[in-house]
DNA sequence: CTGCATGCAAAGCTTTTGCAGGTGC
DNA sequence: GCACCTGCAAAAGCTTTGCATGCAG
């Protein structure tokens, strides 16, 4: 690792706040996860990991994604292919946007008051106590929308 | 069975319209899954079934809510806990409201319009070609919210 | 009778656990 | 030097596949 992100510095940081200690191994996995705009699933993570560090184990991609998950820097991805994979974690409460086409995540946090009202009006109607919600859309990003950057892809 | 229900009907005419024979197993499985409230994972299903029919498989369980599920017939529902539910689909585009109690399952269809002008609004922020989406609310339902009812249940 | 459907067994994956050796601090 | 971390191997789940038999139409 030739330098380290500032948000996989805060991450190291926050893991030995922790009890963690920062070893080469979480180092990486840290970097990858902390640089990538994409959710990476486990696998994806050590294959990147392993390209920089020869003795990477899955083992270890899976307990450092755990530790990450648990400290809140980390969260998982439902998608309909799957909900394996993993992505940095918004501050404070966001929504998803996901290109369908390169995998692309993007977080959204405005109106938050329109889905305020929306728990409103369906907590009434529905007699539910509403203590939290998952909003993700799903599309075609800025890039992926152009033909002509992509020509294999048929919309 | 004692008597198929309107909907568990409805499901054994789509199958047989797709090439496919109402034998006593699927009709366990489609009775199970239609008469449900709750989203239920295949072993549950298998469980369900196998009260009533002996030698039931947890593989047919698998086939039958894989044909069900790509007839639109069955969703799966994503949760925290996990991924592996399948629930009866609402008829049309419906968003999921969640009990973290006891797992009831309720559809509401209301406030398009305002998830309509999010998806507009965050189509124009990001620059995202906007497909689908997922909303999904958690919560307590009714019954969970009063104490009474459920004295094991801290909130 | 014909061909789809079924259960069993086995394979294939993903994820977790146990453990002896290694490493950060 | 101590405690935590690691990779390996194995176990544990969950899901899919192959195949001979069974059953619906």
């Amino acid at each position: 690792m030739n330098q380290i992100s500032p948000k996989a510095n805060k991450w190291l940081h926050c893991l030995e706040a922790n009890g963690c200690r920062a070893t080469m191994t979480r180092r990486a996995v840290v970097e990858t996860l902390a640089g990538s705009q994409r959710a990476l699933t486990p696998l994806e993570i050590f294959d990147l990991c392993r390209s920089q560090y020869k003795n990477m184990g899955l083992v270890t991609v899976y307990r450092t994604v755990e530790k990450l998950e648990e400290l809140g820097l980390v969260q998982r991805v439902h998608q309909p292919s799957g909900c394996q994979a993993f992505i940095a974690a918004a501050d404070g409460h966001q929504h998803l946007l996901i290109c369908q086409n390169c995998g692309l995540v993007t977080f959204f946090s405005g109106e938050n008051e329109m889905i305020e009202g929306l728990m409103d009006q369906v907590s009434n109607q529905s007699g539910y106590q509403i203590n939290s919600h998952w909003l993700q859309l799903f599309g075609y990003c800025a890039s992926c929308r152009e033909p002509a950057k992509n020509p294999q892809f048929n919309r």
